[in-house]
DNA sequence: AAAATGATCCTT
DNA sequence: AGGATCATTTTC
């Protein structure tokens, strides 16, 4: 079955501008949830909707990369504008994948925490080394920040990349999340934060089966 | 140059 | 609750 360029499921989806991730990371985070991020790669086309977010905001926020400027060479993708991926390893064997917010400047992003797969499920099964596609398999296909990366294919090959461009771009296709079905908690394993780790910066939708930890 | 540290995931 | 596993950062 084919798809033409900018349309998911028979539905037209307009890419985010770049004005959307100029916003307050907060709010960015928050209307993240809903949006379809779509990877166009060689291998095919993968589709997910964020259903969980995390907002790191900057040289005041002690869980970031960029607590203090701290600015590296891993970390310096952060200090340009937004709309760009900011693509990091951990432990050294998985990915995370985060979108810059903010005008150039200000080191800000959202980590993409959980998606509901949405199109191109055997490809994300495949990257995931996974033989058979059961609902609870499919529940855990991009229910962390480390195996959405692995089934949408992101490494950092990526990092940098633009969001406004036709590669990796994420989309809004019309759904909304309600106010009512939004969650606000800690963000996970940040633990080493001080005070940080009580800010309720983490965004999910309430009861939805994707997200990787329960609200 | 060496040691410490993870914005995770999987298995027990 | 613990181990895998290694790039990046911090410390000597």
């Amino acid at each position: 079955m084919s798809q033409r360029p900018g349309s998911v499921q028979g539905l037209r989806s307009a890419k985010l501008p770049r004005e959307f991730y100029l916003q307050d990371t907060l709010a960015v985070a928050r209307h993240l949830l809903g949006k379809l991020l779509v990877h166009d790669a060689q291998e095919g086309r993968t589709i997910g909707r964020i259903v969980e977010t995390e907002a790191y905001q900057g040289p005041g926020d002690k869980a970031a990369h960029s607590y203090n400027n701290l600015c590296s060479k891993r970390t310096e993708i952060m200090y340009g504008p937004g709309g760009h991926a900011y693509v990091f390893q951990v432990y050294g064997m998985h990915h995370c994948f985060n979108v810059v917010t903010r005008p150039a400047g200000s080191p800000q992003v959202v980590l993409i925490r959980a998606l509901e797969p949405m199109d191109g499920l055997g490809l994300m099964a495949r990257r995931r080394g996974l033989k058979e596609l059961t609902p609870s398999i499919e529940r855990n296909l991009a229910n962390g920040p480390g195996k959405l990366c692995q089934a949408m294919g992101i490494n950092r090959e990526l990092n940098g990349e633009d969001l406004c461009a036709d590669r990796l771009y994420l989309a809004d296709d019309g759904a909304a999340i309600a106010e009512t079905d939004v969650c606000q908690t800690p963000r996970i394993n940040i633990d080493y934060a001080g005070e940080a780790k009580d800010y309720l910066w983490r965004f999910l939708v309430f009861d939805n089966p994707y997200v990787s930890r329960p609200s």
